[in-house]
DNA sequence: GAAACCCATTACATACGACTTATTCAAGAG
DNA sequence: CTCTTGAATAAGTCGTATGTAATGGGTTTC
């Protein structure tokens, strides 16, 4: 899905961006181009674009005469997918995870108080379908097509809102779905009060209630956080 | 401040991102290398650098024996600081701050709850001198002082809310109130409830009144949606 | 005549080497 | 001790050459 092509520009890219995510290059640390066309065994124009990348993400700084230097955490666009992607792959996963949750919490209430008022008749369909979906794979250790119908759901209501900042977040929230679930053992089945609270949603936005929707959008959020507080420290 | 230095590809960058910000090469549209370095005059090399971050930013598509075709606007990473500034700057900067300020409203009187729990002393008092600053600068069309206070309460609320998401959003928070500043007419002097609105809520933060901090948060989110909904069709 | 196959064209992808420029650091002059 | 100056350094820029994949047309085949 990232890697469209195993294109060197690529490859470069993943590798250096999961270490700077991961930590393994603290803040400070300057890195030479040439240095790095030697360790991937690249030229020196493909780890050129490759730092470029990395730059307009502000997970690097160029300078001359002085060479690449990683910038601290606070300045990175820890709202690019991408950089999403490799610190979720990285090893502070688990607070990684509750920072986007919280942000959760917070974005889709309202997104979905905006859905039960814009969503069109086929948004309520799927919606309605996806729960349904939800429902259907809730028991018996299907949780991978659990979470596909999970994400889908989420991302019609963040798509329905009509907001485009919101509809951006659909990425986010699938990787945050993604991560829990792969990261969690997979013995348990999901938490049945959830999806009663997706099939209860899915009828709000249907009929139109705004209140109810964020409101038990609010109820799925917190249910999430407390999940999130007993798995993880 | 962003164009830390004039360099050719900073410039090309900014000049090509601005014109597929604003909608000049809408989507599907190709564009060639070679045509562009010739263009602004400079080297293919420098070209690749800057499809390169453009992709990155999902603005654009590079294939081969295609060329580089402009992506629909909803697959744009539209939180990244640098496209939400052309997007500003372009023709439909009033859409754009519309959907930035809904996300405000959703985001911000959560972390407003957050930072009435977990800020610090030094926080509550930085954030008592910026209410005091834009109560001082309110009337006698200083209406650039009191941006510069607005925009540093937001951000201390975002940041004291300890969520790193939220408190990454301080900028975007920053891009919207300067374009709301400096879009509209500067004759106005702001609001006098906002002013006030912003006193009680630092008080609220002091105090730890979560509750009462998300609510006066919230208040100055509805003053904000509808300032737009006055000023803008 | 339609479908499958092949090949030449095209524009990006990668590489390499030369030169430029800004920045730093240190040595030397005042 | 401060300021100036200059040498060293690593990124910035450029031009060119070659590799590579996707497209479009032409040919073959049934």
């Amino acid at each position: 899905m990232t890697t469209q092509s195993p294109g060197l520009h690529t490859h470069v890219l993943d590798a250096l961006g999961l270490e700077i995510a991961a930590g393994d290059c603290p803040p400070g640390r300057v890195l030479r181009t040439d240095e790095l066309a030697q360790r991937f065994d690249v030229s020196r124009t493909v780890v050129r674009e490759v730092i470029r990348v990395l730059e307009s993400m502000h997970l690097v700084e160029s300078r001359r005469r002085v060479g690449v230097t990683v910038r601290p955490t606070e300045e990175w666009n820890v709202y690019d997918p991408q950089v999403i992607r490799w610190r979720l792959a990285g090893s502070d996963r688990p607070r990684q995870l509750r920072s986007l949750t919280v942000l959760r919490s917070a974005v889709e209430p309202v997104a979905a108080g905006l859905a039960a008022r814009h969503a069109t008749a086929e948004q309520c369909a799927a919606l309605t379908a996806c729960a349904l979906g939800m429902v259907a794979t809730s028991r018996g250790q299907q949780l991978e097509g659990y979470l596909r119908h999970d994400i889908a759901f989420h991302r019609i209501v963040l798509d329905a809102s009509g907001n485009e900042m919101f509809a951006r977040l659909g990425d986010v929230v699938a990787e945050v779905l993604a991560g829990r679930t792969h990261h969690q053992v997979m013995f348990e089945d999901p938490d049945p009060a959830a999806v009663t609270l997706h099939v209860r949603l899915a009828e709000a936005v249907r009929e139109g209630d705004a209140a109810g929707a964020e409101r038990l959008t609010k109820e799925i959020a917190v249910g999430a956080l407390h999940e999130l507080d007993v798995l993880a420290p």
